[in-house]
DNA sequence: GCGTCATGCTAAATCGTTTTATCTAGTGTT
DNA sequence: AACACTAGATAAAACGATTTAGCATGACGC
């Protein structure tokens, strides 16, 4: 800056205001010229670091994700919307995926101006998403509204063991409850799908001794409804007729199944905008995230 | 850090050279406690931001990502073997994952002391990845050794139809060209896999009639191959025994396909310790990659 | 009693910005 | 001629740390 201001010969203040737009003083038109051009032709790039020392914050909004964290699904659209909106504000985002130790460490590196922190997901509900993970519980009402307008009555709920998302679980279980009466479903039973095949396919018949009148499974995510898919294969149940399975958060995998796998597709990049709003302390009226919607494919 | 000097009874000077442990300098064995203690009372955490203005850069290393990259397969591993070296020198990742911009704001923003840009694989080969990609393509060989060693001659390798890949793609049929001479297979024949269950089996219908002689398929990623796997089923070939099909970078869902995939697991964890170390210009020489093996299921 | 040296500490400059307060000319006004 | 006012620009003080140079004090040698 300072040499942009001897380039120009006027003091890096004035460099500073009119590189800054500043309203409330007077710089006429032709230092401003002088010191426009100054800054491109030495290519100034204003530093952003020390702009955080002075301001108290960097332009950057910190988003802590949990290890396991895959992109696919909805949590790409989240990012996507985050980054649109915060980039339309001026900010940037980061992403920390870190293994359990807490954001602090990098918020105190980079003091950024907002964080949102989903690598707590399934310890204490962070009310910093935008409405992400309530929002994801919520459209579970889509999912078993799905099974109940094929005419499925009795409906068993699919979880995975995953311990890293245990607080989505309870979210997820709890919507599902209330939207199961609300729907005339019943009492949902639900079944604990493990990594592997020889553990789902036990899973699955057990639940299918146990709860024989249950015509229709609703999976936790994509994932766990290809392992239910395998698992009904292995056991030489067919999909749908026999039992009928739909996912959630359509990963674009599940068209690829025989039978193809029908699940259900969330706008979560309007929570992304949401969470970027709040991050940066806007309002968030005009962003409402649309209705999930089923992607109705064969298996339910 | 003023605080700390005030009730400690020293000055700020002194506060700095105690809690970096600055060792040219001596300090009374009274003092360095007084200090140590009074910074343990206030909860004093240095303030990243002032500390990356003196030194000219933060602690922090920054990666950028291609929009589309998953946190499955080889990624988790790099990103994992990246963090804990970075952490044991005592800095830390952030991640961008950008829709093709450029990592020079987000450099502006937090003068990272070291940048890893992934986000431009398709552009131009980074030097400062460890060897990840590379590496990624140079294990091409281990995915048609098995191929070879199972008795196959004509092999062909699929690649995918996404833009974002382009320089890996390249990469890997560079690679791929050298291994099948190398192990006797020939010249190989190449299938672009689409996005779409209908374009991939008119793509493998196509490769079937133009080159029957292939018994193989080398996929680009897991991806790749659970679309061929579909496409196969569609048109009635039985896997493998019509035609085999190998993966790349074991994903994991492979083992729930039918049949399950066999596949190539890469120890991307190494390559991962490896950039942490470029990224802060240590020796590399202890960290080397081990070779990629072979995950035997039923498709190959 | 005076220089020399080690010890333990501190004042002040620095990193690159923003912002507040002030300063200098010129222009009217009375 | 004295005064007020405006336009245009700037000096200097922050922000919170690190680092360089230097300041007291007491011990030691002669």
């Amino acid at each position: 800056m300072r040499d942009v201001a001897q380039a120009s010969g006027v003091s890096a203040t004035t460099v500073s205001f009119v590189l800054n737009g500043v309203t409330d003083q007077r710089i006429s038109p032709a230092t401003r010229d002088r010191v426009m051009q100054a800054a491109r032709d030495l290519g100034y790039v204003p530093h952003g670091v020390a702009k955080a020392l002075r301001e108290g914050s960097s332009r950057i909004v910190l988003l802590g994700l949990p290890p396991g964290a895959r992109g696919g699904g909805s949590l790409g659209g989240y990012l996507r919307g985050l980054d649109e909106e915060l980039a339309q504000h001026g900010h940037m985002l980061l992403v920390r995926q870190s293994a359990g130790e807490s954001l602090a460490p990098v918020v105190a590196a980079v003091s950024p101006r907002g964080v949102i922190d989903l690598s707590g997901l399934y310890q204490s509900e962070p009310a910093t998403d935008g409405g992400w993970v309530n929002g994801l519980a919520a459209h579970t009402m889509v999912q078993l509204r799905h099974l109940a307008d094929t005419g499925h009555r009795s409906v068993a709920m699919a979880l995975p063991d995953d311990p890293g998302w245990v607080r989505l679980r309870e979210a997820r279980l709890r919507y599902a409850g209330e939207a199961a009466t609300r729907l005339g479903l019943g009492r949902l039973t639900t079944v604990t799908i493990p990594d592997d095949l020889a553990g789902t396919v036990a899973a699955v018949r057990e639940l299918r001794d146990a709860a024989p009148t249950v015509t229709a499974v609703a999976a936790f995510d994509d994932r766990v409804a290809l392992r239910l898919l395998a698992a009904l294969r292995e056991l030489g149940v067919t999909v749908p007729d026999g039992l009928a399975v739909i996912g959630f958060d359509d990963l674009g995998d599940g068209a690829f199944t025989v039978p193809a796998l029908t699940s259900v597709r969330i706008d979560a990049e309007s929570s992304g905008r949401r969470a970027a709003r709040i991050a940066l302390d806007l309002d968030t009226e005009d962003v409402a995230p649309s209705a999930a919607d089923v992607v109705v494919r064969e298996s339910a």
